[in-house]
DNA sequence: TTAAACTTTTATAAAAATTTAATAAAAGTT
DNA sequence: AACTTTTATTAAATTTTTATAAAAGTTTAA
C-alpha cells in the first residue's frame, strides 16, 4: 500500500497514459469506498461507468495492494449474494488538528471515520509567528506513537483554525503567518510531518463536517452558522463547499447592520456580530445588569462581573429566568433578521444552527423564525429548514476530518490530470 | 446530422455502452468546439485524454455527419502546423427569446454566437395565462421560415423572464403558469416547438452571458447586479451559475434594508430595492420636486410629473444637474452598502454591474466604492474589481443563448450517463 | 416442502476498441 | 542544407468490452 498511495515525489511522472488512468480509476474506487462504505463489483461498475472485469481487475489489484479487502457478502436482490469490497480496516487513518485561540485538539481517525484516540487538548496558542509548527509536530508524533499506528497508514492530516484561510493556497491570513512568498503553512507542515497537510478555516470545515457526518448529509444547498462568541458561516451550494475567490466567502457576522451601531472587534461599527452573536449577548447581559435589572444572572455578576459568559444565560433560559429569555430572544431577532437575508441570496434547503449559542435551542429558534416569517419572501422560506446541529461539539474535531476527505483525493486526481 | 445531435425518442436507449461512451465523446468535442471555437486534433486529445487516432478517428465522424469541418491551418508551435477542426457554418443556430413584462425580443443567433437576423420585437404581454406559448410558437416560425435556415438545424431555444424560475424543473413560479402537477412550462413549449427549450429567469440569463460573452470570461467567482426598476443578482462561483435548491436565490432586491422603510412591491417594508434601486431614484425625484428642488428635472415633471424615468434622471446628472447627481449618489451610497454584505458573503474576484442605472457610470459607482470602502472587510474588498457591464443591453437577449450553450450539452451528457 | 424456473454474481474466452510505438510528411529553426 | 519539432497515419500491443457459462441465491408453483 506504501508504494500505492503514498505517491512519492516523482511516481506520478513516471507513469504512462495508461497506467495514470489506471491510478486516476484505483484512487476514485478507495474514495467510493471510503466515503460510502464497503460496495459490491457491479455497484462499482455502474458507478465509473466500467465492465465487470475491468472492475474486477481493478479490485483484485487494490487487494493486492492492501488497500481493500472482501468485507463478507452483501444483500442478494434477487440472485446470488454480492461480495462485498471495503478498505481495510486499519488501512488508513487521518490526524485531526482543531486550533482555538488558546487551545488545540487533536485526535486520529480510521478509515471509517471513529475516533481512535479519543480528544487530546493542548494548551498551544495561536499567535501570528511560526513557533507552534514545532511544537504540533511533537504533539503529535508522541500522539501517533502511543497508537502504535504504522506511520505510513496516517493517510493525512486535517488543520482547523480560525481567522482568514485560503485553502486553495494552504495558508492562513491571520495566524502562524508565513510572509509573502515564502512556503505556504500547509506546504511547511506537510515537510514538517511528511504527509500531506490540509488546513481549513474552523467554520468551514466544521461545514464539511454537517455535509459528510451531520445533518447536511446528501443536500446539496445548506448554510451552516456557527454561533459563538462570534458568527460564522459556511456555504455548500450544488453539494459542495463554496469559499469564494480567495477563500473568504461567509463573513457573515461583519456585515454592515446596524447604523451608528457599537464598535466592533474588526474595527467596523453596528457588524451583525454586535447584536446577534454570543459577545452580544454577553454584551446585553451586562448592561441590563447595569441598569439594575432582576435576573438569576445576578449571582453571577457579583462574584465576577466581566465574565459572564453566553452559556451562562443560556443557562438561566432554561432554569426559566424571563430576563435571559429576553435577550436571547433579541440576539435571535436579530440573527433571524440576517438569516433572512442569507434565505433570500443563496435559497438553501436546509440551515444548520450550531456553535454554544445552538444549546439555547427554543429560546433561539423561535425569534430566529419569527424574523425570518418577517423579513424574507414566503416561497422561499417556505422551501428552507432550519435545524440545530446533531453533531454539537464534535464537530470541530470532525471538521479536518471531512477536509482531508475532500481533498485528499482530488488532489491526486488534480494531478493525475 | 439529423441522426446525431437530434436525438429522438429512444435513440441512446438503442445504444450499447461503447455506443454510449462513443455519443458522450462526440458531443463534449461538440460542445469544446462550440465555446471554444475551431481547435486541432491535439488540443482535443490533450482535452479529453485520448490518443491522437482515436480523436482523429471521432473528428472524422463528426466531418461524416457534417458537423464539423476543417477550418484552415492553425500557428505553428516549432513544427508542422496543425489542421483546425471547427463546426460547419450554418450547422447550428440558436433561437432567442427574451420575454420583459410588456414585450418579448427575438432573435436567432449562429454556431459563431452571430445574430443573424437582428432583433424582432413584439407587444406581447407576460401574464399569468398560457395563451402567449402560441403566440410565442408563431412569431418564432414566421423568424425561423424568413431566414430560410433549414429547421432541422435549430439546435434549442431558449427563453429568459422575469420571477421566479425554476430552471431544473423548467418552470416559472410568476408566469405562464401550468398548474401543480401539470407539465412543466419548459416541457410544454419545447412540444410545441418540437425542440429542446431550457427557460432562466432574466437575471440569471444575463449572468451567464456576462461569463459567456462578456466582462466575466473565464473567471470563476463573479457576482453580476441588473439596476433597473428593480435590482437583480446573478451569483457565479466557481465557474458555474448557483441557483440554489428552487432556483430562486439572488433574491438581494428584497433583502431587509431599512427599518421601519417604504412599502414594496413584494408586500415588504424597507427592502433594498426601497432605497437602491431605478425605482427609489425615481422616488427620490418626485418626493425632491415636491419639495420643491430645482433641478433641470422640473422642466420633465411639469409636463408629466408621475412619468419621471431613472434615465431621465441619469441624462440630467451627466448634464451637470447637482439634484440628479445627489439622489443618484444616495441610491449609489445605499447599493454599495448592500454590495458590501455581498463581498463578504460571496467573496468574488469581480462584481458587474448592468441595467439601465449602470448608464450613470461614475454617478453610480463612485458612491458605491465609498459605502464598499466603509463597510467592507479590508481583507475582502482589496480582491474585489466592480466593473461596468460592457455588454450593456446586448445582455438581454444573449442570456439566452448562453442558457443553451450552457444546457444543451448538459442534458445530453446526463441522459448518457 | 421440494423442485423447477428465474436472477444475479462471478469467471473466462473471444471480439472489439484503444493506446503505444514507429514512421513519414510538413513546417520551422539554425 | 541540415536539424529539430510537430502532425498525421499505420501497424502492433494492450486493454476493455461483450458474450457465454457456471455458481449461488430467490421465487414460484406443484
Amino acid at each position: 500500500m506504501g508504494a500505492f498511495l503514498a505517491m512519492e515525489e516523482g511516481y506520478l511522472e513516471k507513469l504512462n497514459h495508461v497506467e495514470r488512468k489506471k491510478y486516476l480509476q484505483k484512487i476514485k474506487i478507495v474514495r467510493h469506498l471510503y466515503v460510502k462504505g464497503a460496495r459490491s463489483n457491479a455497484d462499482i461498475c455502474n458507478r465509473f461507468s466500467i465492465s465487470s472485469p475491468t472492475s474486477m481487475a481493478l479490485l483484485n489489484e487494490l487487494m493486492a495492494d492492501g488497500l481493500v479487502e472482501k468485507q463478507g457478502r452483501g444483500e442478494s436482490v434477487g440472485g446470488r449474494k454480492p461480495e462485498l469490497y471495503g478498505l481495510r480496516n486499519n488501512s488508513l487513518f487521518v490526524l485531526s488538528i482543531e486550533m482555538e485561540k488558546f487551545s488545540t485538539r487533536m485526535a486520529i481517525f480510521d478509515g471509517t471515520n471513529n475516533n481512535i484516540t479519543g480528544i487530546h487538548t493542548f494548551p498551544l496558542k495561536l499567535s501570528k509567528d511560526l513557533s507552534a509548527v514545532e511544537e504540533l509536530y511533537q504533539h503529535a508524533s508522541s500522539l501517533v506513537l502511543s497508537t502504535g499506528i504504522d506511520a505510513d497508514k496516517l493517510m493525512g492530516i486535517g488543520l482547523s483554525m480560525p481567522g482568514l484561510v485560503s485553502s486553495r493556497e494552504g495558508d492562513s491570513y491571520t495566524y502562524l503567518l508565513t510572509g509573502q512568498d515564502e512556503t505556504p503553512l500547509q506546504d511547511l507542515l506537510a515537510l514538517r510531518f511528511s504527509k500531506p497537510v490540509y488546513i481549513q478555516n474552523d467554520v468551514k470545515s466544521i461545514t464539511l463536517a454537517e455535509h459528510r457526518f451531520g445533518a447536511a448529509q446528501g443536500k446539496r444547498d445548506v448554510l451552516v452558522l456557527t454561533l459563538d462568541w462570534g458568527i460564522g458561516l459556511g456555504i455548500i451550494q450544488d453539494g459542495k463547499l463554496r469559499v469564494g475567490t480567495s477563500g473568504f466567502a461567509g463573513e457573515f457576522g461583519h456585515i454592515p447592520f446596524i447604523d451608528n451601531g457599537v464598535l466592533c472587534h474588526c474595527g467596523k461599527r453596528g457588524c451583525l456580530e454586535t447584536v446577534a452573536s454570543g459577545s452580544a449577548l454577553a454584551r446585553m447581559a451586562r448592561e441590563g445588569l447595569q441598569a439594575g435589572q432582576d435576573t438569576l444572572l445576578k449571582a453571577l455578576s457579583d462574584q465576577e462581573p466581566e465574565k459572564i459568559e453566553p452559556q451562562a444565560i443560556i443557562q438561566a433560559a432554561h432554569e426559566g429566568d424571563q430576563y435571559a429569555i429576553n435577550i436571547l430572544a433579541e440576539t435571535g431577532r436579530n440573527l433571524g433578521k440576517g438569516i433572512a437575508m442569507l434565505i433570500q441570496l443563496f435559497n438553501p434547503e436546509l440551515i444548520i444552527i450550531g456553535g454554544k449559542m445552538a444549546e439555547a435551542r427554543q429560546y433561539i429558534t423561535t425569534p430566529i423564525q419569527q424574523s425570518i416569517n418577517t423579513y424574507c419572501m414566503t416561497q422561499l422560506r417556505e422551501r428552507t429548514e432550519i435545524a440545530l446541529s446533531k453533531l454539537g461539539a464534535q464537530a470541530g474535531i470532525l471538521g479536518p476530518v471531512a477536509t482531508v476527505m475532500e481533498r485528499i483525493f482530488e488532489h491526486r486526481i488534480e494531478s493525475t490530470k
